[in-house]
DNA sequence: ACAATAATAGTACGAACGTTCGTAATTTTT
DNA sequence: AAAAATTACGAACGTTCGTACTATTATTGT
């Protein structure tokens, strides 16, 4: 690994660190240069634009988040025991979160209405992050675990609900107990949508 | 109503919408003035600084919050049905919000980690709403109409979720469809806290 | 109508922003 | 060790930011 390769990665990983607490568009090359005590025009030089860098937060936050959550949650077997992994690393990733930042619910906000690549980017990494909650769901429901006439997208809209509501009491309110709280509505959910027969083979049928 | 008064009133209906669109950090004295075809020493002239300005905008988006959502609903009879009037006018507006954005949601995010006089005042506003919403469920509650060892607290969690993943899907993804989904999701939370047996009047115990 | 008062414009400021450029220093390759 | 390529720096650019200060224009009360 060159030089320029190691040094562009350790000012990747702080940029994500102060993009965190700032946003994505808190985020500034001077700051980030004081941090890394570099002049702003050596910490530029690694990317054509802020807005490369900002991508470039955004990329290694997916890479972060794929490590933490979603791999890990693929040593379940499908269907409901990986779905539930999958939430539940969710949610330990958010409340460590909590305490430093997600730019991916930042950046939402942050990006709405605002066009442009960054934006493109984050869209796409929420969507696919959707995409992989909507497969789990609909192995959950062919395997009969979940009720059939479940739609996935409804599941998946209530899950992100508790995950942002868990953002925002614990670090705009501070509440405590809200990781509790919102472990205990993940369940409340699933069992609201459990198919009440036990489990059965589709091609029993 | 004094010249001043009028045109005060004026700028900070603008500063909303353009709140609304960039965030209270991304509102900035000079498009404002832009905006209302003023100086900029003019606009700022009827406030003491920027950061008075923000609070103003704030004051402003709860009065209309207030007068949108909090009052239509206490017109209902206490217990489920004002609640339902509550959420169900809180959806609207979100639904409307989705299109033109929130700056209590954005806000969230923005001033999470930002200590400040504007912070102090936007949490003191969502903690007064948290509050009212506590009081019309646990009213529900002591009507009979919610069970009984329903931690207030948790449904407005969930409540706060289904309005935060609303305002995400509707703004960020522009999923269509996301306004039924989040009707549905509430009607889902308010029928699995139903107390089972028919309402009856606390006193009779 | 005329003072007194309030409201707006104008100008200037220091700081921070992203970006460009020429050059020096360092690392890699030969 | 010399040559080539990469990496970092320092200074400067033009803008925009919030704010202060001073005029000038409108509005108000008498």
């Amino acid at each position: 690994m060159k030089k320029g390769e190691q040094t562009r990665a350790a000012i990747v990983e702080v940029a994500q660190s102060l993009a965190a607490r700032d946003g994505l568009e808190g985020l500034t090359i001077g700051s980030l240069a004081e941090r890394m005590q570099m002049s702003k025009s050596g910490v530029f030089a690694h990317f054509g634009s802020r807005e490369d860098l900002q991508i470039s937060v955004l990329k290694a936050h997916e890479r972060d988040f794929v490590d933490a959550v979603l791999v890990p949650s693929l040593t379940q077997p499908r269907g409901l025991d990986r779905l539930r992994a999958m939430f539940a690393l969710w949610l330990e990733r958010t409340a460590i979160e909590a305490a430093i930042g997600c730019i991916w619910i930042s950046g939402a906000t942050e990006y709405d209405d605002r066009p442009g690549a960054v934006r493109d980017v984050l869209v796409a990494m929420v969507q696919s992050w959707q995409t992989e909650l909507t497969r789990a769901i609909s192995q959950a429901v062919e395997a009969g675990e979940l009720i059939a006439d479940l739609d996935p997208l409804d599941l998946v809209f209530e899950l992100h609900g508790v995950v942002l509501a868990l953002h925002h009491d614990a670090r705009l309110l501070k509440s405590p107990g809200s990781i509790r709280r919102a472990t205990r509505s993940f369940e409340r959910i699933i069992e609201s949508y459990r198919a009440s027969a036990p489990a059965t083979s589709r091609h029993l049928f």
